[in-house]
DNA sequence: GCGAATAGCTTAAACGTTTAAGCAAGTAGT
DNA sequence: ACTACTTGCTTAAACGTTTAAGCTATTCGC
């Protein structure tokens, strides 16, 4: 194995073999029987393609084709474990298919989300899996516009010929925050994040629905909202703003803010004696003495059904069906952050654990 | 903005701009200048090329120069937080300089990361990070002989001609072990991973170092190391082993290891009462009491140091110089996991918080 | 044993770029 | 007024594939 000079194209293994271009490309393709190439021939030409070492140029393969074998994939933080696992698992699927997946970071910006909505029809990728930002129409609209197959994931955006998968987000909260009301609390607060985003908007309306089916008022200052810009900031001063007003329970919308509030927590001298706390995701943090309840959305399943969707349309070229998909969860399962052994395997699934004693 | 059948090639915008292809693509390159084409005709070209919303097609690009502007990246496991981060920091410097990245998971499989380079050589990367598996000599081999730019980061391996980037491992564990023992612990064990990689090898050879430095004879039955089949049972098995034999101290090669560990040991019912873990790189669980002492691997400085190698490598063709490279980092700076302040921007560094208090 | 079918290959065009080389004017130098 | 640049463009080849179409023997039907 020496260091060779120059990439060995399937002309090399043609003049080395005695044989046309095509006749190689055939064989390497495996339409060999389907273009009558005798046995002996392909058998040859795999030899060949074999000692040097061939590798299909990819680049020359997807001008001539048109398709890339890669998909592309806009996430809002590919360090959120959110959507880190989310991504891990459409690689592994797609990975399966034949597919390589491109991954990049929005940072909720519609700015840095055309960019790579740019780059990735440059890459000339074969279908986009997007966790869109607010306001970006427009720019889903340039892979619609090309006929690159898109799906949204997490969250979606209305009146656009796109397909998405996404949960019932509305069922999550509901079931959290009734949890919290038939615990006996009556004060409960939001603590929400961009409510531009489907998936927000919805965890705020469950929450909304849940108070108002049990006849509780609900107040618009203990409901806060905040943005990805000076994240940790914001939402250090909602939660000190909401346990200023002595609420019983905060339901947290997204795990980062659950997260980013239990740090804040931390600091504090003083808390409230008796406060839940719930989520939907588990915080990436928790403090010692007190447990976060939360549900968990079913990650998996989203990125298969998202690609089980997308593949389908990169399949059918003509007709394209939009399907919007919502995802019904076990809200009822609602677990503790006090309760470790979810972690291994997310399978136990107990009320309110008290194995604080070692 | 219509459902456009065909994507705008650079011939579409020559022949509405009434000039030749090449014109239009020395415009386009912003060679304007260099190939004497009038400031009018330059400024009708890019015209032309906004309003037919014109994006080059890189693969085309790609046959013809040879270059992708793409990098690839191999790590363990992308949802490995440690993984995840440096993928981040990669991704946006990568970003700045106008390359994508692709990432894959090699789940330390030699196997797994044979095929990677098969589809990476395939796509043509300019170059590659890598987090090299046990074993994969030959597999690296294959980007050398191709001369596409490697460089290893992390780890690295003996006898290749590839520059490395990687921390002092041996100093990380060497100042962990130290700080045990100056605790006036004395029977410490090793929890580590496998041996086979370089930083794994490094760690356990600083934990022996620093209980030689001292006088203390090294036991190989409270050295165990795990590997990455079957990780989490495995892990489970070794600890218990160890805390079997009343040890006064543990010392984690890995956060992964560590977190493994902390998750077991949340099962149980019975702790050692007095018992020190340490840890390389924060663990993403904790115990509420027991803390969790550890040195944080210059994470950002590793992607840094690794990216500016690789573009170096990329920019001279020629001569190829090999680095290897050892961040040393200021290991002195234990935290602990009860501190809490270190998740916020991991600016504070005290030593042994008592902060339980609410 | 003659036309038709078939088996087994090859030819050549095309995909969308980049880029070396060339060409026809106009301008400058002497 | 002739040569020599310069300006502003164009021509055409090349990158490595895929694939429709074509070509030549051989075999088959009868």
């Amino acid at each position: 194995m020496k260091t060779n000079e120059k990439r060995t194209s399937i002309r090399d293994i043609a003049e080395k073999a005695g044989v046309s271009t095509s006749l190689v490309s055939y064989v390497l393709n495996g339409k060999g029987k389907e273009h009558r190439v005798s046995e002996e021939m392909a058998e040859k030409v795999l030899l060949v393609a074999k000692q040097l070492n061939y590798h299909p140029n990819m680049a020359a393969r997807s001008l001539r084709t048109g398709k890339t074998k890669t998909l592309g994939l806009i996430v809002a933080d590919i360090s959120n474990p959110f959507f880190a696992k989310l991504a891990r698992r459409i690689e592994n699927i797609a990975w399966e298919k034949g597919y390589q997946v491109i991954f990049g970071s929005s940072d909720e910006s519609k700015d840095k989300f055309e960019k790579l909505t740019s780059v990735f029809i440059e890459k000339q990728v074969d279908g986009m899996i997007v966790t869109p930002p607010a306001d970006c129409h427009e720019h889903i609209m340039q892979f619609v516009n090309r006929s690159i197959p898109v799906v949204m994931v997490d969250r979606h955006i209305d009146g656009l010929p796109v397909s998405s998968v996404q949960v019932d987000n509305m069922g999550a909260t509901y079931a959290l925050t009734s949890h919290l009301l038939q615990m006996g609390h009556r004060k409960i607060a939001l603590l929400a994040y961009d409510m531009k985003l489907s998936n927000i908007e919805g965890r705020y309306q469950g929450y909304r629905k849940a108070l108002k089916n049990n006849g509780i008022p609900s107040s618009e200052e203990i409901v806060y909202s905040v943005l990805f810009k000076d994240f940790d900031k914001t939402v250090s001063e909602a939660l000190k703003k909401i346990l200023a007003q002595k609420v019983d329970a905060i339901v947290f919308a997204t795990n980062q803010v659950a997260t980013q509030s239990l740090i804040t927590m931390s600091h504090m001298k003083k808390l409230p004696a008796k406060l839940s706390l719930v989520s939907v995701d588990r915080p990436e943090f928790r403090l010692s003495n007190i447990p976060v309840m939360y549900v968990e959305q079913p990650l998996a399943e989203l990125g298969e059904k998202a690609l089980e969707i997308l593949f389908r349309q990169i399949k059918e070229t003509k007709k394209q069906v939009v399907e919007q998909i919502t995802l019904h969860a076990d809200w009822k399962k609602i677990l503790s952050s006090q309760d470790m052994s979810d972690m291994a395997e997310h399978q136990a699934i107990r009320e309110a654990a008290g194995s604080d004693e070692f």
